[in-house]
DNA sequence: TGTGTCCTCGTAAACGTTTACGGAAAAACG
DNA sequence: CGTTTTTCCGTAAACGTTTACGAGGACACA
């Protein structure tokens, strides 16, 4: 049904070997054969069979994502993602590579799909997002010497590996700044209880410029739940609690604060009037949410693209084809002033 | 680097023809000798190339999920999809399958990125979502005979494939006869404006229901949009515009109704207090909204599942596998009534 | 004509598996 | 002990590519 190398060749009455070296726009081909060969490629609607290409090649031509859902009830997923892989997709095709994102189970963290990805080689090299303070999964990776990039920092792993992250040290700050000069001192803070580093580079920032405002940080106004809407929900009324309570909170995620807001609202408090909101990562729901809420977008298509090609300048067998190698790249975070603070 | 079965051979003295048979279980091999190979696979780490493997089975053993972006502006994505794959992903895995996502760029509506995984056999099977009124991607696969499966329904490419979806026609229909029940005559419908397949069967149990219940369908009552937040915002007003205003409005999808609650709320419309809402597919922000969105509910992870193993019933690799093997299932949505409506 | 260079192509090996086939040894059977 | 069956394993081909190597012919040059 597939036609392969050797129909080509039988068609065109010549040798599988010239055909492969005019596909592969080698130069040692006549240019007539050449043309003829593509024609005939056309006309059979052949296009190589991609285990045998790789299993030759020792490459296949494509990066893995990996995509796994957090644990916890109802876990849709992270709109986030999708134009951050819109980016890294294009990006990639540009060099004719294929993304892949491979799913993994919820809660087990990847460790088992990633050691399939890396061991029955299904990928020349994968993505990381959601990086953790420690991530075993770069440890794994470095440890086998297999190419990856992560969309995030960690501790792990050294620096040798391509990372892009976005600061949240500074938006943790600048929402503090921001809240300060509207004459808040009471300021709240909420984010995921997992080890995400994103929680905790947000966190420090958060508490440094609060110190640097001479405010002391109240513990109270801190805690963490399930970076989704349920933990947003279940968590704000905790800082509320406060014996002073905040007029102002931080949430790190949009999520959380859709089911923040959910609380507040059932306490009676309204966003945006009775209390400052400020969201650290922007999506559509904090544009469209009443009032629409402030927050610090990030620009993921941008991030995609050059998380790709940070890679690609990583790979041996695409090295020179990019400029500048940097190895981590920190990227601002975007205020975007509405109507919640 | 990576340990081929050659390298198993060598270790333990037998022939690489003995390793693979040990390792897939055949049962020609000693009882013994599968013991020492599967403990020294286990310590050389081994474990099977897997182009090698599928250039030689003819199969890769992994299924593609086709995943595109919409076009539009700020095009995030579904979190809808998330637990659909998380079921989908685990009941592959059960039969050794690997779920891989292939991400296409926004817009081309994936026929070029389908070809390529086809044509390039990366997947023994792929499947699609967003299934359209009329489907490209269904009467190429059909014609080209490679095995796929849909969530949700088309008209294209007979019956022959194995297909997933909900029943949209009743959910339209339950939700005006739950509106009607409460009083309502004047009830809008807002859906996506791409032909995709869901928003016409909405639309028709919608309008069987009216007339069912001697309301005259008012065409100033339909309006459809981007099925993202943007669409949901700017389409609102059009229907708030007709000569006698609705009193309630079903959205067709949740993004779609947070932009028309933010239209809504604009205009000094309280949702569930001034004006009616009901949405069709239920996600956490309809639950963490305030107020919180009366829905209806699909079981993704279920579904997930259930498309999986119809799909492998198909596959002639698979079948005898699994027992009935229907080939089109529509599954009910059940009611979450909130306070919207 | 002899020699060397260049262009183009065919040959064959290799990538890592799986599996049909056959053969040797062991077991069963009379 | 001879024969048949069974058990186990090695050999080698095949999957569809890519690519190193070398050969043949054309051409240039002396």
């Amino acid at each position: 049904m597939a036609s392969s190398i050797h129909d080509l060749a039988r068609h065109l009455n010549i040798s599988i070997g010239t055909v492969s070296r005019a596909l592969n726009g080698r130069a040692d081909v006549n240019a007539d054969t050449r043309q003829r060969v593509l024609e005939a490629a056309k006309k059979l609607n052949y296009s190589p069979n991609q285990s045998g290409r790789s299993l030759r090649r020792g490459s296949t031509h494509s990066i893995a994502f990996m995509l796994q859902p957090h644990p916890g009830d109802q876990q849709y997923g992270e709109p986030f993602f999708i134009p951050f892989l819109t980016g890294l997709q294009a990006r990639l095709a540009e060099s004719g590579l294929d993304l892949i994102v491979v799913m993994g189970a919820p809660g087990d963290y990847q460790q088992e799909r990633l050691r399939r990805v890396v061991e029955t080689r299904r990928a020349d090299a994968v993505v990381l997002a959601w990086t953790r303070r420690e991530d075993e999964r770069i440890d794994y990776l470095t440890e086998a010497g297999f190419p990856f990039a992560t969309l995030g920092r960690s501790r792990s792993g050294g620096t040798a590996y391509p990372s892009l992250d976005l600061d949240f040290e500074k938006a943790g700050a600048d929402a503090v700044d921001r809240l300060v000069a509207r004459g808040h001192r009471r300021i709240a803070a909420i984010r995921p209880s997992l080890d995400l580093n994103f929680g905790y580079l947000f966190l420090d920032g958060y508490r440094k410029a609060l110190r640097r405002h001479g405010i002391e940080v109240d513990p109270g106004l801190i805690a963490d739940g399930f970076i989704n809407e349920a933990g947003g929900y279940s968590v704000t009324p905790r800082v509320m609690l406060a014996k002073d309570r905040p007029t102002a909170i931080i949430f790190n995620n949009d999520a959380m604060a859709l089911g923040g807001c959910k609380a507040l609202a059932e306490m009676g408090i309204r966003p945006g009037k009775d209390m400052a909101v400020i969201v650290i990562v922007d999506t559509p729901l904090c544009r469209y949410f009443s009032p629409a809420l402030t927050a610090f977008r990030p620009a993921l298509e941008p991030m995609g693209q050059r998380l790709a090609e940070m890679l690609l300048a990583s790979l041996p067998a695409f090295a020179g084809e990019e400029g500048p190698r940097t190895i981590r790249e920190v990227w601002p975070l975007e205020l975007i002033a509405r109507e919640s603070d």
